[in-house]
DNA sequence: TAGATTGTTAATCGATTAACAATC
DNA sequence: TAGATTGTTAATCGATTAACAATC
């Protein structure tokens, strides 16, 4: 029951997981309960690391019994902030602001795509869902006026810096970017990366490489 | 030079990172080398965190000037396994299959789609850039032909473990998967994560909910 | 009661940082 | 030479695990 104080990034990286499976099982499973044995073993994760990750936030279990599967997914909601819902912008209409702009896993999971920006005239008027792409020059108004304090960037790395600036100058804390580069922001906003490239390249570090050797080049 | 034993997980999960700066130096930039601390000032990393990393795989540095690019870069593709290009399949064409299909990314950083797959009839014809998406049920074939060893999966919750499982017969040892659920394989297969709402979970944790309280809500 | 499982402690294990001799 | 910067060591810091009393 270490309530106060730091909770280490680590520990708080691993609680949407948690949340995650938990929700999985009350939606699929009849069981009211589960211990950290068993939500340890679905997640690959061991049960002491999760007893002690939950320790820091409260005492959530009981002796001999487990956890009450909704009792936890309703605290793990309270702790994560997820109680609302939090409105997010998406810019960069192309590919992969299509994909995210439609994507139906952002519903009951605490986010709802309010927005989406490009730059491309082309593109602003299209509809994506129940959303209409709007102007880029629209970025700070929209933000501002609908209260979003967080984006998903999916925009060329070209611009992604003075895009990721004009972000935060509107008030968004929270930033998710598919940009393959380093972001600068100010203390206390939030930024996450995902960059396929650099998750297959830390994948292939402990794959063999296809030794074509010259033996084999001849054939 | 502790170029022998066990190189921790998590200094091989830095190496992309430092190649895409890397590389990003060299296309934009005129200096022949860089160091330490002006690599790690660029990607918010301690210059020492950097020097230890490297050190595990052998001495590139000079001391008094620093690393030569070209010659790290030329370093890091090799530990990373990235001088030939790896095949990748691409599983689910949705939207973000869709966009993964057509991702200029891959190129030149040691990947390249050469398939992709839906189980949807509707799907199959359909032209993604130089691919024709093909019937799940060429999974197998098409894998094995072309010696595919990554695959990532943009299919629906439902079905992915049994895809997980038909990739991995099929000789697939590294998966990038864009499910949002744990999924089990065999010791030696790799896999990676890429869960949006995970990664903004993980930020509204410190992120301040807006308090709708009685006051405001009666306004 | 007997079995199961928690929350917590202490021990272990691992990662980061500061410091500096070596040397370009 | 003087300044810069490496690779490495040792110290520090942090995370994970094993073990168990408490108790449902």
């Amino acid at each position: 029951m270490n309530v106060t104080g730091e909770i280490p990034d680590i520990v708080v990286g691993r609680l949407p997981i948690y949340l995650r499976e938990l929700n999985r099982m009350a939606r699929s499973e009849d069981n009211m309960t589960t211990s950290s044995r068993d939500l340890g073993h679905r997640l690959g994760i061991s049960s002491a690391q999760i007893r002690k990750d939950l320790s820091h936030f409260g005492e959530f279990g009981k002796q001999g019994t487990g956890y009450h599967i909704g009792y936890l997914i309703d605290q793990l909601t309270q702790i994560l902030h997820l109680k609302e819902e939090w409105g997010v912008a998406v810019v960069g209409a192309g590919y992969l602001g299509h994909a995210l702009a439609n994507y139906r896993g952002f519903q009951d999971r605490g986010f709802h795509v309010v927005c989406v920006f490009d730059k491309d005239l082309d593109k602003v008027g299209i509809k994506m869902g129940d959303l209409t792409v709007q102007g880029i020059d629209e970025l700070e108004e929209t933000i501002d006026r609908m209260n979003v304090e967080m984006a998903i960037i999916a925009v060329p790395v070209s611009v992604a810096q003075e895009i990721t600036d004009r972000l935060v100058k509107a008030g968004v804390k929270a930033l998710l970017s598919y940009v393959p580069i380093h972001l600068n922001v100010p203390e206390g906003v939030q930024v996450s990366y995902s960059d396929p490239v650099v998750q297959m390249q830390r994948m292939t570090y402990y794959l063999t490489p296809v030794a074509t050797t010259a033996a084999e080049s001849s054939t």
